[in-house]
DNA sequence: CGTTGGATCTTCT
DNA sequence: GAAGATCCAACGC
């Protein structure tokens, strides 16, 4: 499991890449589910437009995004889909990586009992309301830690974690684009903070 | 195959 | 009261 001193560096752009090729793994109820990063985005903080948390602004739902890197930030867009983040840097700090893409892994019957589906077509995991619906994410989990937060050693596991098993991505592997969807955020729209693994 | 619009509800103005 | 870091099915070509 990927530690808090991972999350908790101040390069959020570099942290995004490297949560490429990790994986991403979550544990309700005892049901396992888990997959490969394969699309990821940055959301850099106060100085962002593209973030909720541009300018500084604190509400109920984005005070989530200014705790310790290492917390899970999920919310709901469009009524619809749960969107995942996981919340980097130190507290005080809105920085947060949006995972919009994973190749799943372990669970499969259960991530197509949950999508409804018979069975794992193309794009299956590739956009950030299918990865949350698959993995079983509710927005309700927004606030809880994604590894150990407390130096306690009897701290608990958390119910999602990101582990790293070995898989090396060269930079050449990595494609950047733009973000999707944020074409509201001026200039910041265009930059390039969108990461897939090809 | 590209385009369109409906679903659906929290959050902020 | 309006908009949103989306998805997918239904249409039209």
């Amino acid at each position: 499991m990927l530690q808090k001193d991972f999350y908790q560096r101040a390069d959020v752009v570099q942290i995004a890449k490297d949560l490429l090729g990790k994986y991403l793994i979550t544990n309700f109820n005892g049901q396992i589910t888990s997959g490969m990063i394969v699309e990821t985005e940055a959301y850099a903080g106060v100085n962002d437009k593209a973030s909720h948390a541009w300018g500084g602004r604190v509400t109920e739902r984005t005070k989530i995004m200014y705790q310790q890197g290492g917390t899970a930030y999920v919310y709901l867009c469009y009524g619809v889909h749960s969107l995942f983040n996981i919340v980097t840097n130190q507290a005080g700090i809105p920085d947060a990586v949006l995972i919009r893409g994973i190749l799943p892994f372990e669970g499969l019957d259960i991530m197509l009992h949950r999508k409804k589906a018979q069975k794992i077509g193309a794009g299956f995991g590739i956009g950030p309301g299918k990865v949350s619906q698959i993995l079983g994410i509710h927005f309700s989990v927004t606030g809880t830690p994604v590894t150990i937060l407390d130096a306690d050693e009897a701290a608990k596991m958390p119910d999602i974690w990101v582990e790293d098993r070995g898989k090396e991505i060269p930079d050449s592997g990595i494609i950047h684009t733009p973000r999707i969807g944020v074409d509201y955020a001026g200039e910041d729209a265009a930059l390039p903070w969108r990461f897939i693994l090809k």
